[in-house]
RNA sequence: GGUGAGAUACUCAAGUGGCCAACGAGGGCAGACUGUAAAUCUGCUGCGCAAGCUUCGAAGGUUCGAAUCCUUCUCUCACCA
C-alpha cells in the first residue's frame, strides 16, 4: 500500500484530514469516494483536482468511487455560494450526468478485472427511492439543526451581513450529501470521502451521520482549492470556463491555458496536475529558474495535462498549432500547408463560411472582419486597424487592404487575426 | 399586509432639466516592452466613414430640451407584522 496521504502532502494538495485517516489508509485497502456536481454537461478544470485525487488514490492501491450528483445536483450545494442557486430541470440534469460520467471514465481505470477498479455511481439511483417521511424520520432524526447551523456554508448565509437568505432546499443539502456517504458506507464499505476544502462541512455531516446511525467510523480528507498568484479565479478565462470537453474548449486552447500560467503558479501546478515524481519535478523547477524564458515548467504541464485529458494526438496538434500561430511563421509558410494539416491546426478556432464569389469580387478588410462575426462592428474593426492589431494570414494590414483569391490558403481559407492571440477563419464554400 | 429604499453601459458606481454617449474605478481589448509571462507605460471600450442615430427598469406625459420632473406599471432589497 503506497502512502497516499504522503503523496498528496508533498504535492501540496492536502488541506485538511481527519485524525487517524492516514494510519487507517496505510493499513487498509480502502474504498473512498468523491462527488461531482453535474452543473453542466462537461466538467471543467476545477474538477481536475478531485479527479487527480481519485487517480492517486487508485494508484496507491485503493478503490475509488466517482459519484455523480444526479440527486444532489437537484438541490444545489450552498458551499462557497453567497446566493441561492438556480435549480436545473430534470432533463438538463440527466444530460449533464451522462456527460460527466463519460468524462470521468477517461481518467480512471474502470476495468472490472483489475484489483481495484474504479466505480461510477449516481446518487439519484438511491435517492429516488426514499420518501420524504422516511428521510425525515431515518436521517433527519440523527442530525440536529444546531449541528447543521454551525456549518460555515450555513452560518454565512444566516449572517445579518448576508444579502440573501437561504432556502430550506439549500439548507437540506448537507443532509443529502451526508446520506450519500452513509449509503456508500453501508452498501460498498466506503470509509473515506474526499473533496475540495469547501466540502469539509458536508463531508463531516456524513461521518457524523455514520457515527450516530451505525456507530461506524468513517474518514475525511480535503484538498486545497487551486489559486492563482494574481488572485483571479483558477480555470476561468475571458471566454469563460476551461472545460474538459474538447468541443467546449479545444485541445489547443486547453494546452494554451496551461502554457500561459505564471511562473509562480507553474511551480505548484506541476506538482498538483502531473504525476511526475518528486525528483523529476525538482529538476524541472531548477532548470526553469535558470532559464525562465524557455518556460520549461509551463510546457511540461501543458504536455502532461493535455495528454491526460485529450490524448497524445490532440496534444501534438496543439503544439503544431501553437508553433504556427506563435512561431515566426509567415504567410508563405501558411500557404504551404495542405488542407488537412491546416484544419488540424486550426481546429477549434472559430470560423465562418464565405461565398467564393465574395472573395473573387474582392473583399474589403472592414467587411471581412465585421460581416462574418469575428468583430462586432465596423467601428471596432476601424479601431483595431488604427491600433495596428489586424493581420491577414499573419501579416499586418491597413484599412485599404483588400482580400483577393491570392490570399487563400489551400485555395480555401483566409486567416484573420486580431492582436496576438485571437484568430478567426474564413472558409470558402 | 404595512413602511421605507432602490433599478444607470460587462460589474461597481457618479450624475437629480441643457455643458450627457453619460465622471470615476474595476474588468476587457489592443499597442510598446517581453518569454504567447509578470510589472509598467499608452490608446480604445453603444451604432455609424460622417452628418447623425439609438441608450440610463417599461410605457406614457410635461418641456424648446429629460437619465434627471410627473403618471402608471414591472421588478429588487431592507425593516415591521
Amino acid at each position: 500500500m503506497m502512502n497516499f496521504v504522503e503523496e498528496l502532502r508533498w504535492r501540496g494538495l492536502l488541506h485538511d484530514i481527519m485524525p487517524e485517516t492516514e494510519e487507517y489508509l496505510l493499513k487498509n485497502k480502502t474504498t473512498g469516494y468523491i462527488g461531482f456536481d453535474p452543473t453542466a454537461d462537461s466538467l471543467h478544470i476545477g474538477s481536475l483536482v478531485p479527479i487527480i485525487l481519485l487517480m492517486h488514490f487508485q494508484q496507491a492501491g485503493h478503490n475509488p468511487i466517482a459519484l455523480v450528483g444526479g440527486a444532489t445536483g437537484m438541490v444545489g450545494d450552498p458551499s462557497g455560494k453567497s446566493e441561492e442557486r438556480n435549480l436545473l430541470d430534470e432533463e438538463t440534469l440527466a444530460k449533464n450526468v451522462a456527460g460527466v460520467k463519460g468524462q470521468l471514465a477517461r481518467f480512471l481505470n474502470f476495468d472490472s478485472t483489475s484489483e481495484n477498479a474504479a466505480q461510477l455511481v449516481n446518487n439519484y439511483d438511491w435517492m429516488k427511492e426514499i420518501s420524504l417521511i422516511e428521510f425525515v424520520r431515518d436521517i433527519g432524526k440523527h442530525i440536529t439543526v444546531n449541528y447543521m447551523m454551525a456549518k460555515d456554508s450555513v452560518k454565512k448565509r444566516l449572517d445579518s451581513d448576508s444579502q440573501t437568505g437561504m432556502s430550506f432546499t439549500e439548507f437540506t443539502y448537507q443532509l443529502f450529501q451526508g446520506y450519500d456517504f452513509y449509503h456508500l458506507y453501508k452498501e460498498k464499505d466506503c470509509k473515506l470521502q474526499m473533496g475540495g476544502s469547501d466540502q469539509w462541512g458536508n463531508i463531516t455531516t456524513g461521518t457524523e451521520l455514520i457515527r450516530r446511525k451505525s456507530q461506524g467510523k468513517a474518514y475525511a480528507l480535503t484538498c486545497k482549492l487551486i489559486t492563482k498568484a494574481d488572485g483571479t479565479k483558477f480555470g476561468k478565462t475571458a471566454g469563460g470556463n476551461v472545460w474538459l470537453d474538447a468541443n467546449r474548449t479545444s485541445p489547443y486552447k486547453y494546452y494554451q491555458y496551461w502554457l500561459n500560467c505564471s511562473d509562480e503558479d507553474a511551480e505548484n501546478y506541476i506538482k498538483i496536475f502531473t504525476f511526475l515524481d518528486k525528483q523529476t519535478i525538482e529538476t524541472l523547477i531548477a532548470e526553469h529558474k535558470e532559464t525562465p524564458h524557455l518556460r520549461i515548467l509551463q510546457k511540461k504541464i501543458g504536455e502532461e495535462v493535455t495528454v491526460m485529458t485529450h490524448g497524445n494526438e490532440a496534444y501534438e496538434n496543439a503544439i503544431k498549432a501553437s508553433n504556427i500561430l506563435f512561431g515566426n511563421s509567415t504567410a508563405d509558410d501558411l500557404k504551404t500547408l495542405d488542407e488537412q494539416t491546416f484544419l488540424d491546426v486550426f481546429e477549434g478556432v472559430p470560423q465562418a463560411e464565405i461565398e467564393r464569389s465574395a472573395i473573387e469580387k474582392s473583399l474589403g478588410i472592414v467587411a471581412a472582419f465585421a460581416d462574418y462575426g469575428f468583430l462586432k462592428s465596423n467601428g471596432e474593426v476601424r479601431r483595431a486597424l488604427s491600433e495596428n492589431s489586424i493581420s491577414v494570414n499573419k501579416e499586418k494590414v491597413t484599412e485599404d487592404f483588400v482580400i483577393t483569391k491570392n490570399d487563400l490558403i489551400a485555395d480555401k481559407f483566409v486567416l484573420l487575426q486580431r492582436g496576438k492571440k485571437s484568430y478567426f477563419l474564413l472558409k470558402v464554400v
